[in-house]
DNA sequence: TCATGATAGTTTAACCTTAAATTATTTTGA
DNA sequence: TCAAAATAATTTAAGGTTAAACTATCATGA
């Protein structure tokens, strides 16, 4: 007899999703202030998030690709993408194949301050460490991609 | 012998940890993104939590207290204030016993109002509580609650 | 081939947020 | 009592984001 009784938990289950997304959302907002609070050269969460995507996957990649890549319109990414470059973080020039698309590219300066970001970041974020121990870690994580997979199938 | 053989687990925590703040960025920007679609009345999420809050603990309460709770600054809540006012669903007025203060209230049609917010988001959110089940939010809540605390302490 | 539609990137306007400066009022403590 | 500090709310400036409009270039298929 499937979905019977599910008159008392099922009552209650929509609010303890909405207080999910909740909780989610105060933590990233503190998450994200104090994260960029410590990165260096004025830095953004989003500016940092590109630099340290190139240096971990590295190659080349076009605007379109990395807007897609971080859940942010084209217009997001020629912001962040031209502050990179006039800090000289990235260098961008004009595809050979596709007269439409750009190519970006990280340059060594640019290397070198996702390494300091990485480091000022880390000792920012190294009191979570303590906090959050392994095994936190590997009970949220799994569940958080399961949801944001999803989300992000279907918006 | 406490930390002594941490090198391989721990050298990569923190990267774990920065992968979890990932996660839950990206899930709070395509929740918020879904869910004020799904709002009636041009309410933005700021304005439909105000309204929430009001209706669940009752009572009235000044644009510093709904700042404090709310985790934005004073600015931010006259803005959200001042927005929900012109739509007529809270009223502001002067305290009598603090000529610093204002007392804001939720009106009936703000009652109304974030009736029928609840009755649209859950609308939008109703695939949701299929894919998380109350074993994933009772496994997450928890967990999310102790992280948001210690940020909010620590901040 | 060539018109139509899709795609890449930019720009603009609107909105929300923070941080800081400002005004007004209350609280504190010497 | 009263000057100094603290508090409440607003305003301003700056920054980031989205959505939509726009330009330029490619891809499709009749």
């Amino acid at each position: 007899m499937p979905q019977e009784s599910s008159s008392e938990r099922m009552d209650h289950h929509p609010q303890t999703v909405f207080e999910l997304f909740n909780e989610i959302g105060i933590i990233d907002q503190l998450a994200t202030t104090r994260f960029e609070r410590a990165l260096p050269y004025g830095l953004t969460a989003s500016q940092f998030s590109v630099l340290n995507n190139f240096v971990r996957l590295g190659g080349e990649r076009s605007p379109k690709q990395l807007a897609d890549a971080f859940q942010v319109t084209k217009g997001a990414m020629t912001n962040t993408l031209s502050k990179l470059e006039s800090k000289g973080f990235v260098t961008i020039r004009p595809s050979d194949i596709d007269g439409r698309a750009k190519i970006v590219q990280i340059t060594q300066a640019g290397v070198s301050a996702r390494h300091e970001a990485i480091a000022q970041a880390a000792e920012a974020m190294s009191d979570l460490a303590g906090l959050i121990t392994p095994e936190m870690l590997s009970t949220l994580l799994g569940p958080l991609r399961t949801i944001r997979a999803y989300l992000d199938r279907n918006r």
